[in-house]
DNA sequence: CTGTATCCTAGTTGATACTG
DNA sequence: CAGTATCAACTAGGATACAG
């Protein structure tokens, strides 16, 4: 068991280890428009024109980024029709969507924190009150602070 | 207190309720590089040459990432200087940089878990030796699944 | 309402060469 | 080693018009 994090002995490029997960995520949902749709998605938005107005991109961006999203596997299409329309797709978060929030809420409160905003929304636990924040935490229940975290190379 | 997770009442756009942080975060940080380059500076590369290199990228892109990072407090330039040689500057993550991490390892955990690769890194805790992973968390203690995440409103 | 098509601009990135 | 300069390719995204 190699621990990489700390002071690296030698070692070239990613290549050397195998393919980064974090490249492969920025490449399939590197853009702003991917997490504002995704953050939506979260807050319950279904539909096409709801996306794009509550975004803030043009129609055009949203009908590329969701159909992107629902193949990379994050949303879902799901048909349903208004009485005395034609039958439409509405957008739901699929399970693999749902664990990319913490990525989204990190993001939130790392810019809520550091860049200049007056955001008034808060992260907060439902259940007891008391407001979240997006950690590191391992398997024993620990919260794991950046030095105590190690990138273990298995195998 | 108004809870927005779950079907939303009548809302336009983020303009109604202030600038978003996580378009904030993504118009700073939202590039492949930036994101790799926060990856090895965590692992501990300072030096120009080993960002490149081990990122992947051009000595171009790399300036460029370097810089903006400076600029937005997740980078510090540090001058060294090596026995015969002019000073130079070395890279090292701000307390800024480190909080932002919790994002680079919410990419690393999604991608690893839903992408198709190979990656033998683990996240781990290096204290107790169990598994890490990114998850939201409430000043109580408690995990926070996704159904009893709340975004509030406050003031 | 749910898209598609087109034009246009700006930013990211690679490749390559050059400088101190 | 630590960059800068240039060029070209690609992508994201806004604006606008059009279609089912």
């Amino acid at each position: 068991m190699t621990v990489l994090q700390g002071r690296l002995a030698n070692r070239d490029a990613w290549s050397a280890i195998g393919e980064c997960p974090i490249e492969k995520t920025m490449t399939v949902l590197g853009t702003k428009s991917a997490m504002l749709i995704m953050r939506e998605a979260y807050y319950g938005t279904t539909r096409f024109e709801d996306f794009w107005r509550r975004v803030g991109i043009t129609k055009a961006a949203a009908a590329a980024r969701l159909s992107d999203l629902v193949e990379a596997g994050l949303l879902e299409r799901r048909p349903y029709r208004e009485p005395g329309q034609r039958s439409r797709d509405e957008y739901v978060l699929t399970d693999a969507g749902t664990e990319f929030m913490p990525v989204v809420w990190a993001m939130f409160e790392w810019g809520r924190r550091h860049l200049p905003n007056r955001t008034p929304l808060r992260l907060a636990h439902r259940d007891c009150g008391a407001e979240a924040t997006v950690e590191v935490v391992c398997a024993d229940g620990h919260r794991v602070p950046p030095e105590e975290l190690a990138v273990r190379l298995t195998r």
